[in-house]
DNA sequence: AAACTATGGACTATTTTAAGGCTATTGATT
DNA sequence: AATCAATAGCCTTAAAATAGTCCATAGTTT
């Protein structure tokens, strides 16, 4: 069962996570922008899923504290120091084996 | 304490992330782009830290079926429905009153 | 209910990113 | 070590986002 939404609810539904870190905050968009150091029509458009860069949304998160949001999408597998001389050096690039590795 | 790493460092720092999870599932650049929907320039700006959009970066986390992780920036706060009775509704716009509500 | 003010929406100019193609590099494979 | 293929980087054009301003709408406050 996969996800059904589109990317611009998936764009509206995360703005809406991003208003709601501000209102718990306090702080309204003239603020946040000013904080953020990006224009309020900045703001306007990630809050409201009207497009928006990757630069802005780093720079509101850092303004509303949750930069460290940014570093859980692919947390770093850590292993022993004893697996670590057996295993080999992660790929750098994808394999040409059509075979794909893991899921 | 809070983190040094600047706005384009942290784009960098994410776009690693986003390399090695695509890495896991062991696909090429140009596959990912083709799975997105986007090009594979697209692909490369986000990777590289190098400006991407809201949009590409949606498009990507679906193909790499992260499409999850974009819920998890501001869980929403669950309440029994006794304080439900109680609380006052959410703030839809950020109060006058300079105080602000919490932290 | 009236006043106040945060937010939405539109508009224009400017900057940035997407798209598509092409080459150079370098990791991976045999 | 030689080949093959994934990726970086650059170019041009089109599309999209930013910045700045103004006004309309609608929560909030008094």
């Amino acid at each position: 069962m996969q996800n059904t939404k589109t990317p611009e609810e998936m764009e509206a539904a995360f703005g809406q996570q991003l208003r709601d870190l501000r209102l718990r905050r306090n702080i309204d968009q003239r603020q946040l922008a000013e904080q953020a150091g990006i224009a309020l029509n900045a703001v306007k458009n990630l809050e409201n899923g009207r497009g928006a860069t990757l630069t802005s949304l780093v720079k509101v998160l850092r303004s509303l504290g949750r930069a460290d949001w940014l570093e859980t999408l692919a947390p770093a597998v850590t292993i022993s120091p004893m697996q670590m001389l057996k295993a080999k050096q992660p790929r750098q690039r994808a394999s040409k084996t059509k075979g794909n590795a893991n899921a």
